[in-house]
DNA sequence: CACTGATACATGCAAATGCATCTAGTTTGA
DNA sequence: TCAAACTAGATGCATTTGCATGTATCAGTG
């Protein structure tokens, strides 16, 4: 079962993941220091983001906490800053009542549209240089194929 | 020039960023809440297995800072952390005064290397399972290809 | 229904982070 | 050669983060 191939196979996949983390870092740093993000933390845009692409428009606090690399408390506490900014509401899920729904307001929906126009040309002007579309195609499918398996854990 | 092309050009380049965003979170997430990191965050190990994998032991603070997430006073005062916890040595740069040189002492040699192997584990366990090898070069050659191209300015 | 345990989110508090700024060393150019 | 501009890193301070815990609701069991 293990042997000389069982090694390199370890090392195979914590170099993928070290070159995948890079990569992140090196276009995550160009982008928030970017000018779009001088009105709103690109966390914030974040959730900002996920809302808007939410067909409901709503979503619970611990859906949006999965896509989001934040504990529980400062997502709430975020959720509290976009709250206090007229951003967001907050309303209890009819379902649930310890649950709390998310949603845009109008201003929340502005705002992301218009931090979103830059933020996808800054995205576009890093990534399309970068890779053919044929690699960002590939590069699409293998790292939703890997979120997929590790959300599945 | 432009035209519809161009403006899925753009949306692909987004989304491919959106994608390797999310898988990232979705793979650290993970990762961080192993017990490999209860006696040392992540991003302070970080520093330490850059500098384990650096061929001459030193690097430069600034350096370090190109591959981390972090503001340069965030990464001064972390390493204040490890300098602290004697896992890592300051040294004034020989040919730049102004520069401080990083290394790791023998108990930051070996803090790393063990919770390096059990990281190394966990990591494997999350993205063999999820991609074959062939698919796992693949997003290593990617990920390594846009880290160069966006460092490249 | 009462009771136990689990889940969703909020909050007190200590620690980490980033911005602006400071200090010190280095480079430039008149 | 020397002052002005620049760079590397440290530090004061306000903001953000996470851990531990609190509160309220839900789900399961007798």
């Amino acid at each position: 079962m293990s042997g000389p191939s069982a090694s390199s196979a370890v090392r195979l996949a914590a170099e993928t993941w070290e070159s995948l983390f890079r990569s992140q870092v090196a276009v995550m740093r160009k982008l928030q220091s970017g000018p779009a993000f001088k009105t709103l933390p690109v966390k914030e845009y974040d959730v900002l983001f996920t809302l808007s692409r939410c067909p409901s428009g709503q979503l619970r606090l611990n859906e949006i906490n999965d896509k989001v690399l934040l504990s529980q408390s400062s997502l709430s506490r975020l959720v509290d800053r976009l709250e206090k900014r007229g951003l967001v509401e907050r309303t209890t899920a009819p379902d649930d009542g310890r649950g709390v729904l998310l949603s845009l307001t109008e201003a929340g929906r502005e705002l992301q549209k218009t931090i979103g126009r830059e933020h996808v040309r800054d995205i576009a002007h890093l990534v399309a240089p970068a890779l053919t579309v044929e690699e960002q195609r590939e590069l699409l499918r293998l790292t939703e194929k890997l979120r997929a398996s590790v959300a599945g854990h």
